[in-house]
DNA sequence: GACCTTCATGTGAACGTTCAAACCGCCAAG
DNA sequence: CTTGGCGGTTTGAACGTTCACATGAAGGTC
């Protein structure tokens, strides 16, 4: 790794100070037209750009955003869709000078002390919080340390610290469920996470509001949680089929449990998109690609990285909801 | 974002030099046993964690390895287990003491470019390269200019520069191929990437080689190419059934192109797992959720993380192959 | 006892940048 | 002719660390 370019030989050659320099990279205002126009030929001429570190140590910033990558066992609403929304999220940090410092959870110890490191090596400016938990204690933390930080997700506190961007879940049962209404459904079940997450009992609470707004009676019991996200493999489908009243129609907490319910279909007989309908949620690449394909709830990720990025700076606390959009295909046809 | 302790008040506080601290953590060895002891002690004591910056100008490295993440539209052998991959990494780097740092591909301009100013800035201190194209330009121009990198993939030139790591794509195709034959199969097509495309191209190869090996005649006929990878939803399948001498099995460049076979068989009539075999490639996420299962090639991403980092500090050039696994499911009964 | 060696620790400088303040020439006001 | 102010530029110091070297004590050899 060859020297590089430093800010002295930038004047030298441009025959003015460092800070003359520096102050065409930071306050152009301050200098004469005819010495910024020079220095600035001079700087392309030479290829520089100033040393991150060096700007970083003096400037008490680093320009990183901190983002912890979520285990593969852990399902929180982005996991479908999780390059779409960490390339939106690093084009978004990018067009404001930053980047994305990537980390894991910790195997060992508290998972807080990640993030207490980071800061302390002052590896990063703040943190961008994905999977966001039920009570999770990284905002409160962050928020008494005065830690920039933004949440994808809501903890469900009444008053939860920081600012937040997240996904109204419960309408985009709504939705599901109307459509599905407007087809003639009345028997209308739901797969759902396990209950205490989150994101599941969102979803949920916007499916069982619906019905009852739709006027289908007691609908609470063509509820199914999963026993395991990720291995259900149709397992709560089965359960949901095999209910006394049987469903015509499954609003899916995800699209992973949708698809299992292919397979329980099957199993009966049941031909999907015909004698009966099923919504999925998130959208996945894998949507489209099904037989038939999936009718899914999208989220707006592309906007959300960029309201979230917003949100970071700006700090202020309180938060903002974005519905997801229903894309109708094959499956919910009847 | 209060002032952190640092090293100075470390040395003040445990009666010893700024020199003795340092050492106590990057040369432990140079000091005395009951000295050492003390110092770790305060650090502890302080939650004292060196300053990354001021480390990273005085040694001139950054600790942060640049990753470009792949646009949507581009399709490599990760994508479909892009999180895993990207985990898998973050954490083999993390074991390093380093970081990952994101970044995406410019929107206008050189794709080189992005990396100029990633090193001019010293923002990283090399690369871990994804989604190698044929004759990808990177391996060649940071190899030039002595930046430590990486590549997961081959570029197919004669003489690739610099460290790489894949996964043998042909040796998969032709462990599946085998599987079918194994199972009776005579007549075996191929869904292919668009010709040109190295992985596609490899495990096409893959497939051939082991269709000739079994004496299966003149299989080149049974190869279809997709048109377009992201919306191809069966319409290379549907090509592939039509074709004079009907196949009873479909090998897949990747999961996605299998699925679509899906679609493409039921119009047909034919039961996935009976009539005809389908094996898909990458074993992604979905392949256990579709019905029924979806037998595939499952690379060893973790072992391939590892083995990246390990040859990224190397250096040495040339490469390492590994075989993916399959995993027989439902989809290739027969 | 003078000298060299070894080991443990301390000191000044440097990495490349930005901040705070000083400087300089120029013009307007008194 | 002095004074003050202002836009434009330069200078010294500082951010927190590690490098290269200096120092000093303890021990061994002649």
């Amino acid at each position: 790794m060859h020297r590089e370019t430093t800010l002295e030989e930038v004047a030298e050659r441009a025959g003015v100070s460092r800070q003359t320099v520096s102050n065409a990279l930071n306050a152009p205002h301050k200098l004469h037209e005819r010495t910024l126009g020079h220095v600035r030929e001079v700087i392309a001429e030479l290829g520089y750009r100033p040393d991150a570190r060096a700007r970083g140590l003096r400037t008490n910033t680093s320009s990183l955003i901190g983002y912890c990558l979520p285990s593969d066992d852990v399902a929180g609403s982005v996991n479908a869709v999780m390059d779409q929304y960490l390339h939106a999220l690093s084009v978004a940090i990018e067009r404001t000078g930053r980047h994305l410092l990537l980390f894991t959870r910790a195997t060992h110890g508290s998972e807080l002390e990640v993030y207490r490191e980071l800061l302390a090596a002052h590896s990063v400016d703040g943190f961008l919080l994905s999977d966001i938990r039920t009570h999770d204690p990284r905002p409160q933390w962050l928020a008494e340390r005065a830690v920039p930080f933004v949440s994808f997700g809501r903890t469900g506190d009444e008053q939860q610290r920081g600012p937040w961007v997240d996904v109204d879940g419960a309408a985009g049962a709504d939705q599901a469920v109307r459509h599905l209404v407007h087809g003639g459904h009345t028997r209308i079940g739901f797969l759902g996470l396990p209950a205490g997450n989150r994101v599941g009992d969102d979803r949920a609470r916007g499916w069982l509001r619906a019905c009852a707004a739709a006027g289908l009676g007691d609908c609470e019991r063509m509820l199914v949680h999963c026993a395991d996200e990720h291995h259900d493999n149709g397992d709560s489908a089965r359960r949901a089929l095999a209910l006394p009243e049987s469903p015509t129609a499954l609003v899916a907490a995800n699209d992973a449990l949708a698809l299992g319910s292919y397979a329980a279909c099957a199993e009966r007989g049941l031909r999907i998109g015909e004698d009966i309908a099923v919504i999925g949620f998130d959208d996945s690449p894998t949507a489209t690609k099904v037989h038939p394909a999936l009718t899914s709830l999208r989220q707006p990720v592309e906007h959300i990285a960029q309201r979230l990025v917003a949100r970071l700076d700006s700090a202020e606390p309180g938060g903002e909801l974005y519905e997801p959009e229903l894309v109708v295909r094959a499956s919910s046809a009847p």
